[in-house]
DNA sequence: ACACATTGGTTATGCACATAACTATTATGC
DNA sequence: GCATAATAGTTATGTGCATAACCAATGTGT
């Protein structure tokens, strides 16, 4: 691949993280979040209660990002820790009442800006667009453990004629 | 749209992020660079010298971003900034013998990049893939006039112009 | 039983990003 | 001319993210 498209490739997927992010922020600030402690929320609201280990993994960030975005949330009052009695050294995230709540809002403000993320796009790629972006997430993951495994049980990806 | 395919986007999009920019680090760290920095030699190899709200501009981050990624790009001796003769406030930022060696590894580093991410797709998707990421991007933006571009070029995969 | 690696979590530190408040210069009103 | 708005840039501060170093609890070998 020559520069060109290289570059136009990785600054569009820059840019669109930039440009994302800041739109969810200024969605999320009426709320009293911040990017990224919305993902927090929405993942105990599908799971329920998960420890600190799960939740980074879930999330996809490192330990000492979840140790910060759930002292906030708590500090918030949206989220309890409670020591986990099986092992000690856990603690049990869940969510409070007021963090459901807050869930329900943001599960609404996500759909708006899903919508308004892929206006103007046809249907048909708007439908196959989750599919196209985990692709290329797993292509770049250094966290999980090979490309090869992600595409072989992808259900989402629909073009198999890859076995290099 | 109903939440499961828009929190399925919306997620997408933020890991695609985090995994994307994780990913460039461990390229970039090698040549002693942060993500972002990469951008703004990028940017100053295409365009020549600028100033820095233009860079501001064209990175898609506000000024004092630039301020910071520039004081750090100067000590490391990549970039130099003059005052401006005609304008007393700007500065003009330009690559050193140094910055252009250096974004000329980057250029080396960012086509290997991008072949990776898409590994896996079919071409047709590879070439639609960074117009589409506009339109995206575009829908989202804050910092621009207006979406109404984006509509109107609904199914465009080249922009030949650079919608400044 | 006990040394040792593994795992869950925190603290310290650094970077890119943001906004808000500020200075210094330039442009524009009258 | 001079007051005022607009622009270029910096500083201060706060957030999410990262890595490295560390502590505490759990597992596992022999």
């Amino acid at each position: 691949m020559d520069f060109e498209h290289a570059d136009a490739l990785n600054q569009a997927i820059r840019l669109l993280s930039l440009r994302h992010r800041a739109r969810a922020a200024s969605l999320l600030a009426p709320l009293g979040l911040h990017t990224g402690q919305e993902a927090l929320l929405l993942q105990l609201d599908r799971t329920g209660p998960m420890i600190q280990a799960q939740l980074s993994e879930a999330l996809g960030c490192e330990p000492p990002s979840v140790t910060l975005m759930t002292r906030k949330l708590e500090a918030g009052g949206h989220i309890r820790r409670t020591p986990a009695p099986s092992d000690k050294r856990a603690s049990i995230v869940e969510l409070t009442d007021s963090g459901k709540a807050l869930a329900d809002q943001v599960k609404q403000l996500w759909c708006a800006l899903a919508e308004e993320t892929v206006g103007g796009l046809p249907a048909e790629t708007v439908a196959e667009l989750p599919g196209i972006l985990k692709t290329l997430t797993d292509n770049v993951d250094t966290r999980r453990p090979t490309t090869q495994a992600a595409l072989a049980r992808s259900s989402a990806v629909r073009s198999p004629s890859k076995a290099s």
